[in-house]
RNA sequence: GGGCGCGUAGCUCAGUGGGAGAGCGCUUGCUUCACACGCAAGAGGUCGCAGGUUCAAAACCUGCCGCGCCCA
């Protein structure tokens, strides 16, 4: 690709030049060109390396897609202007859930485990005894199917991407499923492993009994739903009375294992230390004391069970109580063990029979008829109450989460909350204020991250476990893999020093089941994108990386874990700048949802509008702000592009030799051309997109208003050829600031005109300096074409006021105006004279403000 | 409950101590030889409300109201 910045041999301007067909055109162009490769033999302080959002495949395209991916392609092409090796990849997030899901309901089916691997699978001719039940397939199959369709959903992104002209290098590309991202999530699991960071736990956790997954706190969402208060006697042990206690879980009963009441509410003082009877069940259980007991909430006194909530967990691990299981993990009741140790009960045959109403039953169902039970045993007080409360749910689940004690891998968090919090303030966040979000995310963490996930289509844990001979495994002793083995499948792939039979057998291992969560695997992007370990010269001259942009949701995800795993590995932050844009909100300002049907495609709107307008639309929203869906705007870019390429022509079109710019109003236009530039440029610097924007488009309406008409009549050359050549060269060289300035914006456009006269891309053309126009704009006073376009102005006003047409002649125009402005004016009154058709300028010192009064020929 | 952001013309928004602005929309006029996807003009606002600081507040301070979001 040339830098050439010299004029072509010559100029060829269209006839009737037109939008249609740029796309294709330039599209191809680039890419056969390789116009957006990463030039690696550059040394790492020339290098600009964007951490590009992985977007999740499975989900649909949206239009804030277009707005985010649009604000990160502009600040790729401002830097390539400004001479920066662009690092530009792109990476697609197919594991996960939601693949799992679009799998599922595409295909009909369902992945079971047990089942062999069945190498003939037509998922167009599957045998569906069951009607419209799911099939089940294999593991191995249904990873295929993933796959298959990942594969796809990644092309409808691509053409997406490309249409929309993102300078991506193309063959950066990765995918967090594919065989670097797995190596390297291994890879970084292993070494978090080896120093003590990643553990392995039998612990409580959030668990959505849908998916049948543990879910990370990130993961979690507070949502308003109804409940009912029940009003539940406690008889105290004693046979003096009871404690009255209500609770909106009554099925969780037969789980306390405690009642708890604030250490500083009098009512209760006496009563901790003291046992009660849990209505129903018959169990003793304590009451107890902790500064997390809230007075205010129902009676003050509040059942403990194993685990209604995460204050359960707290108030269990901090007061040392024990467990009693009654929620499984398909969230129903687990059948009765009552007389058992641990489930000792005044009762056990009462309490048994209680139980066994509610066995293998919903909880929702179970709590309907445990307040039943207990109207009938006279244990519930008055009548339930309606009340709408906060429940956790799994963002993408339908059913409020349990809390339920597995097996589970976690990373070390909590001991890096102040180190966390250190590296946000060390981040330069555009906007600034979005630094909170993160402080208050990770001053909120309550836990360690759980990283493992009981699903399928994910990246597995490099771990097995050896059998022991009674056929039982040992969590205890894993067996890992050399990292030179990576990525491994601890589930077909065989442990050094093991044979195939060996699986599940005594004295042999079993694989770990889970795969990682998918943030364990996207918070590697910088890491993935820049051959960690795979390709050492590569990485060094990347990470850690610029700039990563996002949106504003997943600060408390994706950006926290990346944050954390560069920490962790690396010491270091992933990037020194973060840039966050806002959503895409409807025209009725909400936000856009599938589920509230409100979505608009993009590649429809690209294809109604083009390319350049909806970019233009997307530039135009400032980072960290929402912004409206607005066809208007995408109309205004449009009718800018088309602009563009009209006032091109005609500036391209004057036949008139370039020389040199002596002319007091083409220097004055040049000088004011400079300070925009560099307003511009400022702006870009501090990531605000949008004012580049702005004052680049301004400029250029105001260029084509004003300057284009009172420069015409000179450049066509009715003053001499050297007027005529001096207008020319202020216009060719006005006209290569402005396509650059507006390349970034518009890439399609620019590139057009571009190559009439000028060899090479525009998007690799130097970005403008100020000194570039300096050389043109010697001694240049914008003050003049300002005072020349008032005037212009005045002139037109009063043709327009006439009711005339705007080449309607002027007889006389008398301006008014102090003495400097007049003297400005009279160094381009010709100018003036001629763009107004003005036969006689005339000028009288003012200093009552600036006016012109306008004698219309034939008046 | 705590925090962040926002509230300026019908709409979308810029403006951070001294003239209330832009674009779109609306109305009117103009077939000007780059562009009618154009050009020109016009109408349109108690800058959320109430106090305060200041010679001077849309902007700074305090309180309140409304909207959105984050966290708990």
């Amino acid at each position: 690709m040339s830098d050439e910045r010299q004029p072509a041999t010559g100029i060829r301007v269209p006839e009737k030049p037109s939008l249609d067909g740029l796309e294709a055109k330039w599209g191809e162009w680039w890419e056969a060109a390789g116009a957006y490769r990463f030039d690696r033999s550059v040394p790492r302080e020339r290098v600009y390396a964007i951490d590009t959002p992985p977007p999740t495949v499975s989900g649909s395209l949206h239009v804030g897609h277009v707005l985010s991916y649009t604000h990160t392609d502009l600040v790729a092409r401002f830097r390539r202007m400004r001479g920066d090796a662009v690092f530009y990849p792109m990476g697609w997030d197919d594991n996960g859930l939601p693949t799992e899901r679009r799998v599922q309901n595409y295909f009909g089916v369902r992945c079971d485990p047990s089942l062999p691997f069945d190498p003939n699978l037509d998922t167009d001719r599957l045998d569906r005894p069951n009607g419209s039940e799911p099939v089940p397939v294999s593991r191995p199959n249904f990873i295929e199917l993933c796959q298959r369709l990942t594969a796809e959903d990644e092309r409808a992104f691509e053409d997406l991407f490309r249409r929309l002209a993102l300078s991506v290098d193309w063959r950066h590309t990765y995918t967090t499923i594919d065989e670097r991202s797995r190596r390297a999530s291994q890879r970084a699991f292993l070494r978090l492993l080896a120093r003590g960071l990643a553990y392995r736990i039998e612990a409580p956790t959030m668990w959505d009994v849908d998916y049948q997954t543990a879910v990370a706190q990130a993961e979690i969402e507070d949502r308003e739903i109804d409940g009912t208060y029940h009003r539940v006697a406690f008889a105290r042990a004693d046979g003096s009375g009871h404690v009255e206690v209500e609770t909106s879980r009554p099925e969780l009963i037969p789980a306390c294992v405690a009642l708890v009441v604030n250490p500083e509410d009098d009512r209760y003082r006496d009563l901790v230390g003291s046992t009660v009877v849990t209505p129903l069940f018959g169990a003793e259980v304590p009451v107890v004391a902790h500064a997390l007991a809230e007075p205010d909430k129902g009676t003050g006194a509040a059942m403990i069970c194993t685990f209604g909530d995460l204050t359960d967990v707290t108030w269990w691990r901090e007061l040392g109580l024990p467990t009693r299981v009654v929620v499984r993990r398909d969230g129903t009741v687990a059948p009765p063990r009552w007389g058992e140790p641990g489930w000792e009960s005044r009762d056990p045959a009462a309490a048994a029979r209680a139980q066994q109403e509610l066995a293998g039953t919903s909880t929702r169902k179970a709590r309907r008829r445990v307040a039943e039970l207990l109207a009938e045993s006279g244990a519930l007080l008055g009548e339930p109450k309606p009340v709408r409360h906060v429940v956790k749910f799994y963002e993408r689940g339908e059913r409020p989460l349990e809390v339920i004690s597995s097996r589970q891998w976690f990373v070390h968090t909590l001991a890096f909350r102040e180190t966390l919090l250190a590296r946000g303030r060390e981040l330069a966040w555009h906007p600034p204020h979005m630094r909170s979000r993160f402080e208050s995310w990770v001053e909120g963490l309550n836990g360690d991250w759980c990283v493992s996930r009981q699903r399928f289509f994910g990246v597995p844990f490099p771990v097995w476990y050896p059998v022991h001979g009674d056929g039982t495994v040992d969590h205890e002793r894993p067996i890992l893999p050399d990292e030179s083995r990576l990525p491994v499948d601890p589930s077909s792939d065989v442990p050094d020093g093991h044979t195939a039979e060996q699986r599940g057998a005594p004295g042999g291992f079993v694989g770990d089941p889970d795969v990682m969560d998918t943030w364990a695997t996207s918070s590697l992007s910088p890491q993935i994108a820049g051959g960690w370990e795979d390709d050492p010269d590569l990485f060094a001259r990347v990470f850690p990386m610029d700039l990563r942009p996002q949106s504003h949701e997943i600060i408390r995800t994706w950006l926290f874990y990346t944050v954390l795993k560069a920490e962790l590995e690396h010491g270091s932050l992933p990037w020194t700048d973060v840039a966050i844009s806002g959503w895409v909100l409807d025209p009725e300002r909400k936000k856009m949802s599938k589920s509230k049907g409100n979505v608009v495609t993009p590649i429809g709107t690209l294809e109604q509008f083009g390319a350049d307008a909806v970019r233009y639309w997307a530039a135009s929203a400032r980072l960290g702000t929402d912004t409206a869906f607005d066809e208007q705007q995408m109309k205004v870019g449009r009718r800018l592009a088309i602009k563009v390429l009209n006032a091109s022509r005609f500036v391209l079109s004057m036949e008139a030799e370039p020389a040199e710019v002596t002319d007091a109003l083409d220097r004055g236009m040049l000088a004011s051309l400079a300070g925009l530039v560099e307003e511009a440029t400022r702006s870009f610097d501090d990531y605000d997109h949008a004012r580049a924007l702005e004052v680049a488009e301004r400029f250029f309406w105001r260029f084509c208003d004003h300057y284009l008409e009172l420069v015409k009549n000179r450049a066509y050359g009715a003053h001499g050829p050297a007027a005529a050549g001096s207008a020319v060269a202020a216009l060719r060289l006005a006209l290569s600031v402005q396509l650059r300035l507006l390349a970034p914006f518009l890439p399609y456009v620019t590139e057009e005109v571009w190559s009439w006269w000028r060899a090479g891309s525009i998007h690799h053309a130097a970005w403008p300096s100020g000194d570039e126009l300096r050389d043109g704009a010697a001694g240049g006073d914008p003050a003049v074409l300002e005072v020349a376009a008032d005037v212009l102005g005045e002139v037109r006003k009063a043709k327009t006021l006439a009711k005339q047409s705007l080449r309607a002649e002027v007889a006389r125009a008398l301006v008014r105006d102090v003495p400097e402005r007049l003297a400005a004016l009279a160094r381009v009154a010709e100018d003036v004279r001629q763009a107004g058709n003005v036969t006689a300028l005339e000028t009288a010192e003012s200093f009552d403000g600036f006016r012109v009064d306008v004698t219309l020929a034939g008046a």
